[in-house]
DNA sequence: CCTTATTGTTTCTCTGTGAGACAATAATAA
DNA sequence: TTATTATTGTCTCACAGAGAAACAATAAGG
């Protein structure tokens, strides 16, 4: 596969999703790790010049997990001189086997529109891209070393999910379609970094209208059954 | 003045800016004229190659405001195909006298990243930039025809600004050091777009502990003087 | 049938807000 | 000087929502 070319991307122009999906508890994003080089990065790619913007993110979604209908959230442009460094990129490539022309468009200054994703961890099917010989799933308490600015993006990302967490119906879509209300409460837990009082959680959730009780989860376990509930289609 | 060059300047890449101000009770925003052309369009820029995105912004605000300490948030990155029309700004262009060469840079498709700015209304020294003959403050609800999607950015920054009114503290920059309960009630209404109570705000902003309280403001109306408040410094 | 762990619900308290009442007061009118 | 008027600052009461804890229900195991 030669080198992308510059004429078929928009250049200056990067994204980076930060990937939340939640499993056993914990809220976990997705990291890349390049080719021999050691280099962990967060899933982001570019935008071809007849393409919207939100449609290069999904695409590039879509290419790493499968999944064609995902909920995504603009965080913030970083466009600071100094997030970039072609160095860095030049050893990627260069781990790949590609030999970097003097000019090459991706070893330019580069501003990244950060876009934040959640999805239902089971629905993934991860695929890394042809740079990358892994990508994986991360506690967000536990990452490795990240290239440029990634750390920061995904700070901003974990920020900004917390401000909508109220505001949008979020906890649906990182979860499957049913749920009980510890799940639910898991994950905003997982989210806030912090304890929330169960009753006053159920109280509240079941107050706001936005959910449908189904028939009972019975787990095996030697205590009342919880309900699963799933959220209101409309 | 020649045409700007491309060699200087980010390419695909321009920032648009709704600087909100506050008189005579009302919110407005920055818009500017373009000669001969009777399109109206928000003040932006571009941003160039050795500069930070946030600088490009406070640099064409002090351009045309002449402020130099300027709060600023940032919005929303719009990146649709069609939010562009060359055509529109080739007129604006040939307007000014300008012959525009076929693959000029300015024509190609343009990303831009939405901020939105707080000034105190009297300190501000307007000052049109060399492609427009005017610009001045509009009523948020008496806004002219603006070019490309620019309506739709001031509607998205107002929400944001909605959003961000309780956790950041909004009213300040809007206001003259000194100010009264009263004014500040009116700033916070004309970003909610509706009214509220006098007592429950009153009693709100006090309890937050972020004001002090000055001396009264004698205005010379037959009534009770209302004590002047500032933002605590720290 | 009793125990255990967890869930769903209820109760009590405390805080904050909506709504309105009331007192204070700066300038004007009598 | 005194009464009037408009607005401000504060207080009170009612109500809604959240924190904290108690209590009842119940699925499985012994």
């Amino acid at each position: 596969m030669p080198l992308p070319e510059s004429s078929h991307y928009i250049p200056h122009l990067a994204y980076d999703s930060v990937v939340f999906g939640f499993s056993k508890g914990k809220l976990k994003i997705l990291v890349m790790e390049y080719h021999d080089t050691g280099l962990f990065a967060l899933p982001g790619g570019f935008v071809r010049k007849n393409e919207n913007l939100d449609d290069a993110v999904k695409r590039g979604l879509f290419e790493r997990t499968g999944l064609k209908e995902i909920y995504l959230e603009q965080v913030h442009l970083f466009g600071d001189i100094n997030r970039f460094d072609p160095a860095i990129m030049k050893r990627i490539l260069e781990a790949n086997g590609y030999s970097v022309p003097e000019n090459y468009w991706m070893l330019d200054r580069f501003f990244s529109i950060a876009y934040y994703a959640l999805i239902d961890w089971e629905k993934v099917t991860l695929k890394p891209d042809t740079l990358s010989d892994s990508i994986g799933w991360y506690e967000i308490d536990q990452l490795p070393d990240l290239i440029f600015d990634h750390k920061e993006i995904v700070n901003k990302a974990l920020l900004t999910l917390r401000e909508n967490l109220d505001k949008k119906l979020i906890g649906g879509n990182l979860l499957p379609e049913k749920f009980t209300m510890n799940e639910l409460q898991s994950v905003y837990e997982a989210i806030l970094g912090q304890k929330i009082r169960r009753t006053s959680f159920q109280r509240k959730m079941l107050s706001l209208d936005i959910l449908d009780r189904h028939e009972k989860l019975f787990t095996g376990k030697s205590h009342k059954a919880p309900y699963l509930y799933s959220f209101k289609s409309t």
